[in-house]
DNA sequence: GTGAAAGCGCTAACAC
DNA sequence: GTGTTAGCGCTTTCAC
């Protein structure tokens, strides 16, 4: 394997000089500059990261944590991330915090990360406060998803996205509107369920009408907890004529399960969803958009500003959008009462 | 940050000594592990990476290359890749290989990945045989959903996957069979799609059917590709009776486009997919079953085992199975037939 | 603008 | 069973 010293003996000069050459560092003549990275070229040579880091203090290399791998929001904000990561030249190092809590806190508890990665992205996960004062002093971190004073952050509004969701139905006459919600991972405190059904409350009492419990249910964030959730819906004395999914994979489980019991959607049921999932469009879903892939691009490159001396704090709010396609609809009553 | 130097001190030891200890190697008395474990554990001692790596050589990280990060399949391989890696404590350096050679070219080119990971796992690639060379020359290789011969790999054996949905369908007296696959994506020759496409002509020939090269379309992979491929066979002149999607996803955008179309599935139209998704069974779907999360494992063990000295080439091919679910019936026909 | 030299924090021989 | 001693391949002062 060549190392900087080939390439330093290539061209007669010494290690310094290359290294600095190399990383773009002021110091070095133009032409100077130009004959190590032709000879560095030529030689293939590739630094050691180890060798780099370990006499640099810096790895190069950033943490992901994400509490679910094969859901799409996940997969995308990782993969947006990825892509402006590597394109950096920075390492992903992801990280699976599945179930495991030990595995969390050995993770989250300062030193472990400290010495492997430059920064940390967290993904839905809200740190705890304790964790957040071992993560704050010990490493960049930045948060996707959930907003946490004191560090960077990209997020939706997810009250005001389920008061566009929740508003939307409200607007177009229908007064029983059910809620297909679900809780946060046991132990991951996302604020995410909790806000976004205060905003299906909030909608709710906005448009003048009553908050019935009954119409409140859970789905998991799954396709079949969604569906299994719209079931118990329409099986109510008085069900809904509109439900609000806090996920497009439960919107879509709710659609199929309501045509699939004989309703019309958006003809009986109207419903609408969070997230514009890549199948979204597919099923021609009514939905609020968040641009999920932009934002782990725009995580990273938060982070990564912050790593290069960048100190402003900030939590971007990314705006959210209505996607009115073709699962919402008046409310059947008030298309006969405006006909009659 | 507290040193390897620092728990040395701590118990009065030489650090070659705690090196050895806390590596678990042998030439330690059990009395002293037992004390410098302790110690570091007191001390919230943390080895550096980059110190071990440089003096090692290895670095205890393993690449992860992926085509796609938010399709299931490769989510879910990555998700069982993860959790073995993490488990043993390798780090998971993940690679998003979009679009872009050039990015591709230079990470499979011997150095970079030589540098910085101690093995490569490849899912779904097919390392060019330029790549093979290189690669099999730097870094154990492993892969997942292809076979090369020289690297070990874990897959399905695509040939046979697509001769049991095929064969499904023409054991329940279908006679007009169409086939939705896709292709590669353009210079990654992935062979699952030729060798899907090959199951089911297979399996025509062998149930003495003809083949029609009008059956025959794209889906591209995607939900609203399988879709519009259903759409389009439905149009022909001679439509067929069932439909063999070569991945669940178009299968689920397959199967809702014929219901919204009108037909009834298995009614009108048998649809059968490959992978069994997670949503597989949501849509009730009959698949053939592959284990996707624990091929993500095995390949993760495998690739450790190699990097523990097993010399072994295994290429493991787990079998399939085909899932029977509501979406596949016999012909109206055959049952009209058989009821007079 | 360039070079010399001292580490970064471990591991790996080799000695005892 | 434990200690000593060289490095691993870079970066980073500090000189010049």
């Amino acid at each position: 394997m060549t190392g900087i010293n080939d390439v330093a003996q290539a061209v007669g000069l010494s290690t310094a000089t290359v290294s600095r050459a190399l990383r773009g560092l002021p110091g070095v003549s133009t032409e100077t500059r130009q004959r190590i990275e032709a000879a560095a070229r030529e030689l293939h040579y590739v630094p050691s990261r180890a060798a780099a880091g370990l006499a640099s203090g810096h790895t190069h290399d950033i943490a992901v944590l994400v509490p679910y791998m094969t859901r799409w929001y996940f997969a995308s904000v990782t993969d947006g991330a990825a892509s402006v990561l590597n394109e950096t030249g920075y390492g992903m190092l992801l990280y699976h915090l599945a179930g495991d809590p030990v595995a969390r806190r050995r993770l989250m508890s300062g030193p472990v990360l400290r010495k492997r990665v430059d920064a940390v992205l967290l993904l839905g996960l809200r740190p705890t406060d304790e964790e957040a004062d071992l993560l704050r002093q010990t490493l960049p971190v930045g948060l996707v998803g959930s907003q946490v004073s004191g560090f960077p952050s990209v997020s939706i509004d997810d009250l005001v996205a389920a008061r566009q969701a929740t508003d939307h139905l409200v607007s177009l006459g229908h007064t029983r509107i059910g809620y297909i919600g679900g809780e946060a991972l046991p132990g991951y405190q996302f604020a995410t369920p909790r806000e976004r059904r205060r905003g299906y409350r909030n909608g709710l009492m906005a448009g003048g009408l009553r908050h019935d419990p009954a119409l409140e249910t859970s789905g998991q964030f799954t396709m079949a907890g969604g569906a299994a959730a719209c079931s118990r819906l329409l099986a109510l004395p008085d069900p809904p004529t509109a439900i609000f999914a806090a996920s497009d994979e439960m919107a879509f489980g709710a659609t199929q399960m309501a045509r699939e019991r004989g309703f019309s959607v958006p003809g009986d049921l109207s419903i609408v969803g969070i997230d514009d999932h890549d199948m979204a469009e597919h099923f021609n879903l009514t939905t609020v958009r968040q641009p999920v892939l932009e934002m782990g691009q725009m995580a990273a490159r938060q982070l990564l500003a912050r790593l290069g001396g960048d100190t402003s704090d900030s939590e971007v709010v990314v705006d959210t959008q209505l996607v009115i396609r073709g699962t919402t609809a008046p409310p059947a009553a008030s298309r006969l009462s405006a006909t009659s």
